[in-house]
DNA sequence: AAGCCGGGGAA
DNA sequence: TTCCCAGGCTT
């Protein structure tokens, strides 16, 4: 021991024995025989599917990858369509400052890097959206550079091999470093997606299959027996409540008020239908009396909708009115036409508890 | 360092 | 129900 002499790092190759046997056919993804053959990741196709896969499943990000490269098949069309209708194609995946920050970022490469993305760690995390996973998934993965990439499932993989006890987001920096000696410089890339169908398909959350993980022999959680002990997280906050009143007036023409939430903050740059603020306690804002107009509005009963950070319960109100100019500003807009809108899943909840047949 | 920011599938 | 997912940005 301590005689200076480096120990060979075997994890990547045999990591790579066991992704070229078991890796998912992925519609961003170049297959290893593929990449044999001499077939390339797209960059844009690499980024596009890494913004997409933030903390979303891979299954509730397929319709869109494929919706937004059917719509924009180059990072120059990404960049040259309008905002609305990206937010509109967004629309449902949630998380939508990704969706303001995708479209920058699409700009900024056209316009200051000749639709060309950059080819290393530091020049991507300097476009917007791009933090520390997406800058080295892209780097890796798209251009092969040695990049340690962590993503919560790596995490739990590292956190497992060598049994950290620290909670995160404080372990995180040594994972980290776990996770940079560990990367080969032969098909970095690979390695990286190969950790992560690791933490997806074998070392889970709960139950991991243990058995047939190519690090069992070799994982000091597994050794002692203990694998879903880690990793290890701080307590979480309880969601506390809130509640508010949403307004769908209908005219006789089909059409109902729409509104445009501002840019930034909760469902930034969505269209919403009117409500009332949303209150942590209920203080007599659900009731109709803060409608947008005032009418005989009609209690549909509530909807529930979970955010990330709190619960709300929404009083849903429904109103025939001939087609008015409000105050606030908006728009009608036929309900027929509200698949094409920039409505978040709550939004959609709402119309559809007012009207059952909107969508 | 901690808070903010969606939605849905799995267990 | 609870968990957590190929996280990033702001304060």
């Amino acid at each position: 021991m301590h005689s200076g002499v480096k120990i060979p790092n075997t994890y990547g190759a045999e990591l790579l024995t066991w992704y070229d046997r078991h890796h998912r056919e992925l519609p961003w993804r170049v297959s290893p025989s593929a990449a044999k053959a001499g077939k390339f990741a797209n960059p844009y196709h690499i980024w596009l599917s890494e913004v997409m896969l933030q903390q979303t499943t891979v299954q509730a990000v397929k319709p869109y990858f494929a919706k937004f490269l059917a719509l924009w098949p180059r990072v120059e069309d990404l960049a040259a369509a309008p905002a609305d209708d990206v937010m509109a194609a967004w629309a449902g995946l949630g998380y939508y400052a990704r969706a303001r920050n995708l479209k920058k970022c699409a700009e900024a490469v056209a316009r200051d890097h000749g639709g060309i993305f950059p080819d290393t760690e530091a020049g991507l995390k300097a476009l917007p959206g791009i933090g520390d996973y997406t800058a080295a998934a892209v780097a890796a993965i798209a251009f092969n550079r040695q990049a340690a990439v962590m993503d919560g499932n790596v995490e739990r993989v590292i956190s497992r091999l060598f049994a950290i006890d620290g909670p995160l987001p404080g372990s995180k920096p040594l994972m980290k470093q776990k996770v940079a000696e560990l990367t080969p410089a032969d098909r970095p890339g690979d390695f990286a997606q190969a950790m992560m169908d690791l933490g997806a398909t074998i070392c889970t959350p709960k139950r991991p299959a243990c058995a047939l993980c190519p690090f069992n022999s070799r994982c000091l959680a597994f050794a002692n027996d203990e694998p879903e002990r880690f990793p290890v997280k701080a307590p979480k906050k309880a969601k506390p409540v809130r509640v508010g009143a949403a307004f769908v007036a209908v005219t006789p023409d089909g059409e109902i008020l729409l509104r445009r939430r501002i840019e930034t903050g909760l469902l930034g740059g969505m269209t919403e239908v009117p409500t009332t603020a949303w209150t942590a306690r209920f203080d007599g804002g659900t009731t109709p009396e803060h409608a947008p107009f005032p009418g005989n509005w009609e209690a549909c009963g509530q909807i529930v909708h979970v955010f990330t950070h709190f619960e709300l319960r929404l009083s849903v109100y429904r109103l025939q009115h001939e087609k008015i100019e409000t105050e606030g500003g908006g728009w009608w807009e036929p309900v027929t036409n509200l698949e094409a809108q920039a409505l978040p899943t709550v939004m959609k909840k709402a119309i559809v508890q007012a009207i059952p047949l909107a969508f």
